[in-house]
DNA sequence: TAAGTAGTTGAGATTCATTCTCATTAAAGT
DNA sequence: ACTTTAATGAGAATGAATCTCAACTACTTA
């Protein structure tokens, strides 16, 4: 946590963009708490902690963690962005259950040897992956087998 | 296309659901025109024809290709849905450039070897796949080397 | 450490994709 | 044709994300 805040910092500096307090609350809570999370998750976390941010700042500090590199948006469930921890996490891909929502994670180093393979051949520059499938869980596989 | 038709057909009768012309307009003009399309291009397209679809007719019609194995729903670009062709095509991965919004297409063969492996580890069922990476493509490339 | 300056915030208005409502219309079976 | 039941069009409604603007605050310099 203190590594991410002082990427955190110095990101912002290097844009000349200046550490306020909302920006530091919205940073702490997003990397006390979880890994996939929304705006709205956000935002009442936030609200649990006394601490107040208006849904506009965490709209306009979530694309700046993103451009920093310490999370990114990763899926999009009932119609909202979702976002992940990137930093100090390995790359990994996202199995979704169509029918509970549930997110499981898998590594994919293999995979992503190949990838890189295919993307040199149209010579393509990957900036970021963004690997999954969507399909049935096991346990929801049981309870659509009756 | 005529092989489209019967599936589409055969599909919406499975469900007790009606053969209609705004709906054949629909699917004819999904499949006579393009790969990626959101439901704009689309509106755009069917006007074009001089047939008259109204918006909320295709917003509730492209969820029926969806689910007809037809289409399917395989990004999002400038807040849009975007949907491409199933039928008839091979599983691919999309490289999207972050800077022109071109999606590159790459074939997945290998690939998807290797996520059923780690599908089966977590016994998890895959009804589709989603692979690609975003990053900078060949000609934008070049362009942020200045 | 006071003052200046330039970016930031909150609140609410706004936008825009998508969904919903409901009166009218059209398929499909008999 | 007749009847039933679903589908359509038009516009209203929803809701996530963005924008506006007056009030505020972080950083810089003296």
């Amino acid at each position: 946590m203190k590594k991410e805040r002082e990427l955190y910092r110095d990101f912002l500096k290097s844009k000349n963009l200046k550490f306020t307090k909302p920006r530091l609350i919205i940073m702490e809570t997003v990397f006390e708490n979880h890994e996939h999370f929304n705006v709205d998750n956000l935002y009442e976390l936030i609200k649990k902690k006394h601490k107040n941010v208006s849904r506009a700042t965490i709209y306009r500090t979530v694309p700046l963690l993103v451009e920093s590199g310490l999370i990114k948006q990763s899926l999009r469930c009932e119609s909202k962005d979702i976002y992940e921890h990137t930093y100090g996490h390995e790359n990994h891909l996202h199995f979704v259950c169509d029918n509970c929502g549930k997110i499981i994670e898998s590594g994919f180093s293999d995979v992503a040897i190949l990838i890189d393979l295919l993307a040199k051949n149209e010579n393509f520059e990957i900036k970021e992956y963004n690997l999954g499938a969507s399909g049935l869980c096991k346990d929801c596989q049981k309870k659509k087998d009756n």
